[in-house]
DNA sequence: GTCCGGGATG
DNA sequence: CATCCCGGAC
């Protein structure tokens, strides 16, 4: 057996540097730049670890614009570990309706409960405590103990990912494990040991602001004498990029019941692999082979056992993930029902409009719903 | 309309 | 290694 020497990605032609001899130039004109030209969002007025937190999770796979408008309603909403743990989930998805990826919010949410039964009334700064509690990966838990106790610890998401790449000439998928690992070493022997949370906040403020995925700003770049993607003249070959899985196409019908004043909604369960703990309107997949008409008998006959007359109201179009879906949605009048069966649902409920306005659904679901009220 | 970007987890 | 989500850019 001949052992593997340590695993050094591809790197690119020309001067590429060693980590380590860049660490103090580097840095100091990283943080000299991010002093002038860091924006000035919410969750950067305070060094309280929940915040940050709260701030962190919501920038998972979430731009800033987006982020922003969400950040200070949750965080008046739940000022603390200990407001978050005593809310419902209900309102913590209310809360983060729109925002997506709801498991993060559902996390939060647990990871707040575990921490107040372990006597805590903010994060600690201990790495082994937080690494316990769901939705906290390395970059979560590295960026938030970085930011709010100024430990030294290294992060790479993507915009560090995409900066650290193309400063050190990684010519390879760094999305696969080893180039994945060594980029974590580089951040590591990169990261400012005396201001660490401001230099892991600028390697990500350069990738967004400068380092951009397709033109990125060389020109006016802090860290271009020592970018070997600059030199190389095509700094946006970097990274390379894995194409995307093809997009499918989903037909759904929903049927919209209105009894009265109130509406019927279902609760999609904790073990739904999407939108878990959201309500809904009925829907259901138009299959291959099948037509509209006949999965909305189907499905009507499923819930109540009846066939009856239904109204398009419309159709909603949503993307999730690699599925486009069009959701037609049918109105149905019921004067007097039974409780309906709801297969794949843990709850119903009627629902008045104000209700509707306090109960968390998915975006295409509250849309569908717009559509209701407006038609 | 279609494409793009973005961490954690089974 | 596939899957979650949405808004905004194009």
């Amino acid at each position: 057996m001949i052992k593997q020497p340590a695993m050094q990605p591809n790197r690119l032609p020309g001067v590429v540097h060693d980590p380590a001899t860049l660490k103090e130039p580097f840095s100091l004109a990283l943080l000299g730049w991010f002093a002038k030209a860091a924006r000035d969002l919410p969750w950067r007025h305070t060094t309280d670890a929940y915040r940050i937190w709260v701030s962190e999770v919501m920038l998972q796979q979430t731009q800033v614009k987006t982020v922003v408008g969400y950040y200070q309603p949750f965080i008046d909403l739940f000022p603390t570990i200990t407001d978050l743990a005593a809310a419902t989930e209900e309102r913590v998805l209310r809360a983060w309706e729109g925002l997506g990826y709801y498991r993060r919010a559902r996390g939060l949410h647990q990871a707040a409960g575990r921490l107040v039964e372990m006597g805590y009334h903010n994060l600690p700064p201990d790495p082994a405590v937080l690494a316990l509690l769901p939705g906290m990966g390395e970059y979560t838990r590295n960026a938030v103990l970085s930011q709010a106790y100024r430990l030294p610890l290294p992060i790479v998401e993507a915009n560090s990912q995409r900066v650290l790449a193309r400063l050190l000439g990684v010519d390879d998928d760094p999305a696969r494990g080893p180039v994945r690992k060594w980029l974590w070493q580089a951040s590591a022997a990169l990261v400012s040991q005396h201001d660490p949370g401001a230099f892991n906040q600028a390697l990500m403020e350069l990738g967004s602001l400068i380092c951009t995925p397709t033109k990125p700003g060389c020109l006016v770049c802090p860290a271009r004498p020592w970018c070997a993607a600059a030199a190389s003249g095509s700094p946006e070959a970097i990274p390379r990029k894995s194409p995307r899985p093809a997009v499918t196409r989903v037909e759904e019908v929903a049927l919209v019941v209105r009894q009265g004043d109130r509406w019927l909604f279902a609760r999609r369960p904790a073990s739904a692999s999407r939108w878990a703990g959201l309500w809904e309107f009925p829907h259901r997949e138009i299959l291959a082979g099948s037509t509209g008409e006949a999965t909305l008998a189907g499905l009507m006959n499923d819930l109540f056992g009846l066939a009856a007359p239904s109204l398009l109201l419309g159709t909603v179009r949503h993307s999730i993930t690699r599925y486009q879906v069009a959701m037609a949605a049918y109105l149905l009048e019921l004067p007097d029902t039974p409780v309906p069966c709801l297969p794949d649902h843990d709850a119903h409920a009627w629902l008045h409009a104000q209700q509707v306005a306090t109960t968390p659904l998915s975006a295409p679901q509250r849309r569908l719903w717009q559509l209701v009220n407006r038609g």
